[in-house]
DNA sequence: ATCCAGGGGTCAC
DNA sequence: GTGACCCATGGA
């Protein structure tokens, strides 16, 4: 019998309720199951499908593997995903030094003390979700989103609740527009992601394709080659699936919101104080624009 | 009804 | 490369 609780110490500057907190915030992520204190997912992994539950236990986060293998390798390979889900390999000592140093956003490091930029380590995931969260508000992009799954997506059953595991690139590339025309896609974002889907499914586009090439702008001018995916696409996607600190949403309505709220611009058109504000964050500008999203979401009292 | 929402494509200049 | 315009669809 393998072990079935795998167990990640916790780094400094890290706080496991913030993260789950975002995690939940005020929408209905259907790849994810948030209570009081712990966080279920299923995922496909080399392995099987698995469905794991994160809690915290002292200094260490504790992967509860619940369903689907558990093997040594398994088990290797929770822990990093974990790990990279939580981004818990980075020190935010230097970018608390930068927010120390901005009196706009020096609360921050208090008030968002230890929240980690939440990756979706499945790039696939990240450029479908992306695609469907353009240009609509985030309630109605969940509920889409919940449907592509629920009708695409394998899941996994456990004590009377449904998982759901993000579809295959090969199952959305035989999705019919008609069938997402229903589920409330447009037109335009049905063929996107059916095109991402092929592309994928044929080996056109791939992670390992993409780091392969040598910087941001190369990876960013590959994603953005396809259809539906333009710089806030791309961008994102860089931001949340390869962690790449330059991956700022241009254009963003919600960085651009709190870039006003806080002062930082008087208007959403100024370029140029946009751009010496993250040259300001070198290094952490994805970070800054993840705490600036933070602090548009109202923390309900407890 | 009107404006907005974690944009993208196209086409003129 | 920049800007104007159109597209698309539900929420508030």
């Amino acid at each position: 019998m393998h072990q079935q609780t795998i167990l990640i110490p916790t780094p400094p500057l890290f706080s496991f309720p913030e993260c789950l907190w975002f995690l939940n915030r005020n929408y209905d992520d259907c790849l994810h199951f948030v209570t009081e204190n712990a966080v279920f997912k299923a995922i496909a992994t080399p392995y099987g499908d698995v469905l794991f539950r994160v809690s915290e236990q002292g200094n260490f986060l504790k992967i509860d593997v619940l369903d689907g293998v558990s093997s040594p390798a398994c088990n290797d390979y929770l822990m990093a995903y974990v790990n990279e889900w939580f981004d818990m390999g980075r020190d935010l000592t230097p970018f608390y030094t930068h927010l120390k140093r901005d009196s706009r956003l020096a609360y921050m490091v208090e008030d968002f003390a230890g929240l980690r930029l939440m990756g979706i380590s499945d790039m696939f995931e990240a450029l479908c979700w992306s695609i469907i969260g353009q240009q609509i508000n985030l309630t109605f992009a969940y509920k889409m989103k919940r449907r592509m799954v629920e009708r695409y997506g394998r899941h996994i059953e456990w004590e009377n609740q449904v998982f759901h595991i993000f579809p295959e690139p090969a199952v959305l590339a035989n999705a019919e527009i008609a069938v997402l025309r229903e589920m409330q896609f447009s037109q335009k974002k049905a063929e996107y992601v059916i095109g991402v889907a092929r592309a994928f499914a044929d080996g056109t586009l791939s992670r390992s394709k993409i780091d392969a090439l040598p910087d941001f702008e190369a990876r960013q001018k590959a994603l953005i080659a396809h259809k539906g995916i333009g710089v806030w696409t791309a961008n994102y996607v860089l931001m949340k699936s390869f962690r790449a600190p330059e991956g700022i949403p241009h254009g963003d309505v919600g960085l651009l919101n709190a870039l006003v709220g806080h002062g930082i611009i008087a208007e959403r058109g100024e370029k140029d104080t946009i751009e010496a504000f993250f040259r300001d964050y070198a290094g952490w500008e994805t970070y800054v624009t993840f705490y600036l999203w933070r602090s548009l979401a109202v923390k309900p009292l407890v």
